[in-house]
Formats: structure tokens, C-alpha cells, sequence
DNA sequence: ATCCCATCTGGGATCGATCCCACAATCTCC
DNA sequence: GGAGATTGTGGGATCGATCCCAGATGGGAT
């Protein structure tokens, strides 16, 4: 059906050895040769069999993201930047989800590395940290990032979660708030406790200590930040101010505060971690610690890549931090004295 | 580095047929040396070699998904929804994208082709008709979605643009508005084409003709609808209602919108045909034309399965339509007398 | 004891592209 | 004109898993 290399080397009268030659640029061609062999491939259509190659020089071009979701748009501008970079370093990056199953994340990556892969960015379930470091260590490379389990050695990118949840604090305290509700991810993620860590880091430098009231620490799933608003909002005392510090607890809480009928800021001042069209279209707009997704995918990519080129040896990791900074909207106010 | 089944062979003691028939299930093996493979395999923590099986194979168990892009909610959902439907099946979905540019996406559907992908679903850009149809028809699957351009001729699942557009225009018909603006996407595209048809239909119904200064067909790029509405609402008869009919020209229109200060819908009654977060939780929540993408997505991969399976035949094809309904929310209401 | 059949296993070939090595053809210079 | 260098080309082997075919082994029947 599909033409082969020596359905092109017949028609141009040469042997196999020879058009591949021809085709792949060899200078060791006459070129009289060459454009027989590249009229032959063209009007056969001939296109060359990745698996073959792939199979006899062990590498595909290809590049594996494996991503826990989609739903989140700066894992969005995260793969985008990766798919868009890629391809213009002469790799296809492909996206594969594992809805955080540590399971599906470890066939996942297996079936890519079978596939050669040439290597893999993984926003990790958690569940598979020897494997990836085994994996990492073995020459596959694997670089992590935004989530960054326990116990990985492989190289990294983060962002910076504890500057940026202490931006976010520091704000508010700047405007004289001292209830300061803190909604964030679950304590066995990185980023879940980094980013309490700079909450906790902020009030303190203000002399304050966390109550235990005022925090909630939920698994990434929009629910729970609907439930934990409702509850924070329920208590005798009031939060003035709220933090949610990530993507699915933002998008579950506005969207409780806006069946409340909670004014914001008046009632409750409101900063977000990682900035989305959400946020930035709400009314009143959403103040946001703005995380600079096309940055960490930038750095991903470029990791990747420099193993891949050899420039840096297997083995010599590191974990890179992406900075972030607040995008003050209009969402927060000073604190009214009552 | 990696192991091969022959050295599974080895450590077990057998042949590397019978190694591969012991892992592949065949029932001529003879139990013991089943599970004295199986254990060789385990112990050495052998994984299949993918390209090497897809070369002898012709077959991968991978799908391709090729999109113009994801940042777009229902595009999202259909990714996910294709991954996860895949993975239960048995198959990887993996997802490119093309950033809208025909050549990119030619040379990603032949790298995937290359990769003897099973088969792809394409969110085309409309560069690739004759090269679509010609896969197809020589035996590699191809779904079309979404956008169906002209002359494609691959089993194809799409929206039911036209009837969404009217279920649009009819609701605020029935609201009694008459001067309607229509914000839509190209007619280079199948959808923009048919949503504005179904726009058209629904004004006839009213007896009523489309005026040219109510209707803007733009790429679809948010950009341009911003733009749009300045210039829409800048006219002298201003519209009273606005109809945004794909993503990408609500997402411009709404920040145009909010950016302006329009109330809605007191001044301007809106509705838009795709839904995403953004405009349930907009205040006052969006009235929208839902167009079911996890429908589509689940169409669109069950009809790629039934194509590999051999259930639908090579040439037999077929283009399905998922049907969208009318969600109203808060951003219309009757038209007031001045 | 001999023959046959069922069960199980091993070697060779295959998928398609590429690389190494050897050899043929042409050219250069003395 | 012949030795040696240069250029261009073809055949074989290889990557790893799988399938076909042949053959080995063992048990049962006569």
C-alpha cells in the first residue's frame, strides 16, 4: 500500500542504500543521482516510515507531555508553549493526560519511552517518583514540572509557590487585613505546601500566626474549594480576605461566592494564584499573583533539550524556579473599619 | 540498557519465540514455562519494545488527535474526553496541535501517520482537503471534527451550527428584539458559514432581513471581537442584542464589553453559542447555546473505533451531527420600551 | 516394539530504514 | 600507460518483536 524506500530506489534505478543516501542529504551522492532518487520520491509520494527509522536509530523526534489534565489554562499556555517550541527545534511534543491516576501515568510513560520517545515532561500524579528517577537515571530523560513529588531527582521547573503565596499575603496585610482565609491544595504536593509555607511566611513576618480555622488544604478538585468557601463564610468569624492559591480552588470558589452573592471586594477582598481569563474577566477583576505558565514551559522545553543535544550530561539535574509577581485588579480594598 | 525479550529468553531459558509467546498469552506454552518467562520478565523488568512491535505489526495502539489549538473550554473537553474513552478501549490519544497553520498540520498528520498511529481525528484547518480525503481513502483513518472545510470527504461529527445560530436568534426574537448583531466566525469554515445561515433562518422566520452593519465574520482570533464590538456598539443604531458565536469571539466580546462598561442586560442582551466557565460564571451569568463538545468527542472517537475494529468498512463514511440546546441564564432579558 | 498424534519449542524470515564495509569506476599525476 | 587517490554505489547486517514452519519430545494405542 504505503510506498518503502525501495519501491523509490526501483523507479530511480538505484539500490536502497543509495536512495536513503540521496534522501538524507549524504554528500557521498552524484547529484545527477540525488535528483533521480528525489523525483522518484516524490511522484510515489514516498514518505519515510518513522518506525522503521525509529526502530534503527533509536530516537523518534518525538517528545512526551504527560499532563494530569487539561482543564486549567495555564497548563494550557504550558503544553502550547511546549507543542509551539518544539516544533520549531525540529520536535512534535505530544500531550497525554493521565487524569491523575498514578497508574495511567506509569503505562503512559512506559508506552512512550517504548515508543522512543526521545524524552519526557511530566507533571507528575506523585505515585511514580522511583520510576521516573530510574527512568531519568537509566539515560531517558525525564524533566518534572510544576509539581514537583517527594523524592524526584530528576531535573525540574517550578514556580516559585512560597514567593508567590507570600506576594499574595503580603498584599493583603498591606491593606490592613489580618483575616486572612488561605484555600490552597493538598499537603503531599509541592506546591500545596509551598505555597502555605509563604502564607505562613507572611503573616509571620507581620507578627501574626496562622489559625487553623482560616485555612483549608484540598485535593485539586473544583468542589472542594466551593465547600471550604461556604464554610470559611459560615464561621462566626469571618475572613476578610481570602487566598485561593490554585487553579481549581479559585474556580470552585468564585464560583460559590458568586451563588453567595458576595460583594467583592466590600465584603471580601480576593487574590488569586495563577491568572486565567476567569479571573481577569470577573467583576470586579481578579487580583492575581500572575505565575508566567509560558515561561515554565519555556524552561521545561529547554531542559529537555539541552539533554537531548548532549549539552547537559545525563545525570547533572536541577531544579529550576519561575518567577512570579501580583497583578493588582480590583478585587482587593483596604479593610473598612466597622 | 534497556532489555529485549531475548535477554528475557535467556535468563528463563527458552527461545525468544517462545518467550514472546509466552508474554503475548499464546495457548501453546506450556504453563511451567510461562511463568518461568513471565518471571524473567518481571525480574528484569522488561518492557515490549513499541516500534519494534508497531514495525512488525503495522499497528500502534496509539490515536492521533490534531488541533488548531487548546485554549478553548469545549476543546478541552473533547480532548479529555477522547483520552479517557481511548484509554478505557485500549488506545493512547495523543494530541498535537497545528496553531491553525495548514502546514504544520500536514506535517504533523504524515510524522503521526509515519508513527503508524491507528488512525487521527482531525480539528482541521482546511489547507488539507485532498490529502486528508487521499489518507482516508487508501485505508488510514481519518475523523474530521468541529470544523468540516470544503470538499472533505472522511467521516466527520460537527455541531449542529446552524441549528444552534437559530436557537440563538430565536430567543431574542421571542424577547422581542429586532435589531440583532451577529459576531461570528469566517466563512471560510463550515461552522461559520452554517451558524450565520442559522442566524439568517432565524430572522427570515420573523420576517425579518439581515442588515450588513449587524453582522461581523471574523477569524477567530479574540482580537477581532473585540474590535467588533467597539464598532458594533459605536453605530448609530446601536443593536440591542449581540449573538457571539464561537469561543473565541465571546471571549474578545466580553472584555470589550466589561471593559466599556455595557450594562447587560439592560443595555445590551447577549448570548453565545459555545459555553465555558467564563460565562456561567460572568455576572450576570451568560445565556448560552450549550453545544455538548463531550458528545461530539465521544462521537468522534467512537466512530474511529468502529473504523479500526473493521466495523464501519474502508470508504464507508458518514457525517454526524450533535445536537446543542439553549441554556438561559441572565444575560437576556425583554426588550424595553424607550 | 512400533507407529501416530498431540503438545511444545526453536530457527529463520519479516517489517523498513540506515550504516558499515567492500568494491567498481573515474580521475590525476608522473 | 600504470599506480594510487578519489568518488559513487551495492550488498549485508542491524534494530526488536512476531509469525510461520519444521522438528523434537512424550504419551497412548495396537
Amino acid at each position: 500500500m504505503t510506498k518503502t524506500i525501495e519501491d523509490v530506489a526501483a523507479l530511480a534505478g538505484v539500490s536502497r542504500s543509495t536512495a536513503s543516501r540521496a534522501l538524507s542529504g549524504h554528500p557521498s551522492v552524484h547529484p545527477a543521482t540525488r535528483e533521480r532518487v528525489q523525483a522518484a520520491a516524490a511522484q510515489l509520494n514516498y514518505q519515510v516510515d518513522a518506525v522503521a527509522r525509529a526502530l534503527r536509530a533509536g530516537s523518534s523526534g518525538l517528545i512526551g507531555v504527560v499532563l494530569t489534565n487539561l482543564v486549567n489554562a495555564s497548563i494550557q499556555a504550558i503544553a502550547t508553549t511546549i507543542q509551539n517550541r518544539g516544533h520549531a527545534s525540529g520536535y512534535e511534543a505530544l500531550v497525554a493526560t493521565t487524569n491523575n491516576d498514578p497508574d495511567r501515568e506509569r503505562e503512559i510513560v512506559n508506552r512512550l519511552r517504548g515508543h522512543r520517545v526521545d524524552g519526557v515532561i511530566v507533571m507528575g500524579t506523585g505515585g511514580n517518583t522511583a520510576m521516573l528517577n530510574e527512568l531519568d537515571r537509566s539515560g531517558f530523560p525525564v524533566v518534572a514540572m510544576i509539581r514537583l513529588p517527594r523524592g524526584v531527582q530528576t531535573s525540574a521547573v517550578v514556580y516559585d509557590d512560597r514567593h508567590a503565596a507570600e506576594l499574595a499575603t503580603g498584599h493583603l496585610l498591606a491593606k490592613g487585613h489580618r483575616r486572612i482565609a488561605f484555600l490552597g491544595g493538598p499537603a503531599s504536593t509541592r506546591s500545596g505546601r509551598e505555597r502555605y509555607a509563604g502564607y505562613v511566611r507572611g503573616l509571620r513576618g507581620h507578627g501574626l500566626t496562622p489559625q487553623s480555622e482560616m485555612v483549608v488544604r484540598a485535593p485539586f478538585e473544583p468542589e472542594f474549594g466551593g465547600k471550604a468557601v461556604a464554610e470559611l463564610l459560615g464561621a462566626a468569624q469571618r475572613p476578610t480576605a481570602l487566598i485561593a492559591a490554585n487553579h481549581e480552588a479559585t474556580s470552585g470558589a468564585m464560583q460559590e461566592l458568586g451563588r453567595l452573592g458576595v460583594v467583592i471586594p466590600e465584603e471580601l477582598s480576593v487574590v488569586a494564584i495563577e491568572d486565567s481569563d476567569l479571573l481577569r474577566f470577573w467583576h470586579p477583576a481578579v487580583t492575581v499573583v500572575d505565575t508566567d505558565p509560558i515561561s515554565l514551559g519555556e524552561r521545561a522545553l529547554d531542559t529537555l533539550l539541552a539533554r537531548l543535544t548532549g549539552e547537559t550530561p545525563d545525570g547533572q539535574t536541577a531544579t529550576q524556579v519561575v518567577g512570579s509577581q501580583l497583578l493588582e485588579r480590583s478585587s482587593t480594598s483596604p479593610l473598612s473599619r466597622r
